[in-house]
DNA sequence: TCTGGGGTCCTAGGACCC
DNA sequence: TCTGGGGTCCTAGGACCC
């Protein structure tokens, strides 16, 4: 039987937190998203307090730290860079692995033929992420993807060994029926709230369900989740990762905006984020989209609006994208509405390596310009040092991080020391 | 007073064609 | 009353994921 394993990091952002603060072990922690806007990760503890994910903070704040919770704004230099290294210990243990998330990726484990030895090498590879890195994991093992993804979910339970098999039918079967079916991988709120309504409450439900009145009730997504319950493989390990489709930039705003003039230079800054991201991906982009929207909580004041604009040419050259946005906000900005959003989306991509020059544009012109983009980058490659007019001189809009951990694996100045 | 950011895939419906 | 039939392509929007 070929076995798919699912290595998933137990509440990364807290636990990535307390790599370098050993004191902060036994302590409940929380991270916030930007602007401390609310709760995106919560440590076992934190959890147990009740603390809810996607809290607004202002809302548990004071009773969370009266309890004696440590909070930390988010510090995605620190998450980012053990992601990569765990990944990379991963990538060393098995042939093929999928990075699914920054916290979770799919092993191929068709090289082992038997479960216990399966079960073996996960603890294998759990024991030397905890060493090397220092990140808790837990590991699913399954048939399908989305069995592994159930069986990691079990193992959350299983606090001594961190890893769960699933490969017998009744073993399985039998998981399935205490497992909601909102839990299932693929089944969001909507559907959930539908498949209840016809009856379907557990995963065990859905996964005996008869495939026709899925396949004409709602859709071949969901069909395949159901097949993958039922152990057919319908969803494989992508190996290779596949070259992005679009690029996003956006930020929420602590204070609102409702003039073009304030929101400009921020808008810049997103593009010139987004070609940077671009370029770094070796792609062009012939469409530039930019979106703004009012607070969903404001109900009195509402807009929200994205407005396309297409190059004649795929571009990659943050000057294109910064005229584009400009264009944009020139033709589509309704002034007088409180903006708490906005973003710079980049899509239609093709590669850069195939030039589709334009009648009347020099070879030597394509070349300068990419060669300056380039040297751009690479000085802004640590910090930025060289802007372009239209930005906003921070970092991408005036953003509060007030309770940052340093950044101590990937910033010189920010190391950890020992005294 | 304060409510994240960045992705993917699928589908329905419109535009257009003969 | 009743307004062809059968395609393709594109896009916006919805649902989902972490």
């Amino acid at each position: 039987m070929k076995l798919i394993g699912l290595v998933d990091c137990d509440n990364f952002y807290a636990s990535c937190e307390r790599v370098f603060r050993p004191d902060l072990r036994k302590v409940p922690i929380v991270v916030l998203s930007n602007n401390d806007g609310c709760v995106i990760a919560r440590s076992k503890e934190a959890k147990n307090m009740g603390i809810k994910m996607g809290v607004p903070w202002f809302q548990v704040k004071q009773s969370y730290l009266a309890k004696g919770g440590k909070v930390f704004s988010s510090n995605f230099a620190l998450y980012g860079d053990l992601s990569k290294r765990i990944m990379h210990i991963l990538g060393n243990m098995v042939k093929n692995i999928e990075i699914y998330s920054i916290d979770e990726a799919f092993l191929d484990l068709q090289h082992i033929q038997k479960t216990h030895q399966a079960h073996e090498f996960a603890i294998h590879c759990r024991k030397t992420i905890h060493q090397w890195v220092g990140i808790p994991v837990r590991i699913g093992i399954a048939p399908t993807k989305t069995l592994a993804k159930i069986a990691s979910h079990v193992a959350k339970r299983e606090t001594k060994t961190g890893v769960v098999c699933l490969n017998k039918r009744d073993i399985i079967l039998n998981t399935l029926k205490n497992i909601p079916v909102n839990e299932v991988w693929g089944i969001g709120r909507q559907l959930s709230s539908h498949l209840n309504k016809a009856k379907i409450i557990s995963a065990y439900d859905l996964a005996t369900v008869n495939m026709r009145f899925i396949r004409t009730r709602f859709s071949i997504v969901l069909e395949r989740t159901v097949r993958e319950l039922r152990g057919e493989q319908c969803l494989e390990i992508q190996g290779f990762s596949n070259p992005k489709k679009q690029i996003i930039v956006s930020r929420s705003f602590r204070n609102r905006i409702d003039n073009l003039e304030v929101l400009k230079p921020l808008i810049s800054n997103f593009a010139v984020k987004a070609g940077e991201k671009l370029r770094h991906e070796g792609q062009k982009c012939s469409q530039v989209s930019v979106f703004f929207s009012t607070s969903p909580f404001n109900k009195k004041l509402k807009h929200r609006g994205i407005y396309n604009m297409n190059f004649s040419n795929p571009t990659n050259d943050t000057r294109d994208i910064l005229t584009g946005v400009k264009t944009i906000l020139k033709k589509n900005f309704k002034p007088g509405y409180p903006y708490a959003k906005a973003g710079v989306l980049l899509s239609r991509f093709s590669s850069e390596s195939i030039a589709q020059i334009s009648l009347f544009e020099e070879t030597n012109t394509l070349k300068q310009n990419h060669a300056l983009m380039k040297c751009i980058d690479s000085i802004n490659q640590y910090q930025t040092q060289v802007y372009f007019t239209a930005q906003h001189h921070s970092n991408l809009s005036p953003m509060k991080l007030s309770m940052k951990s340093p950044r101590y694996t990937t910033n010189w100045y920010e190391l950890p020391s020992v005294n």
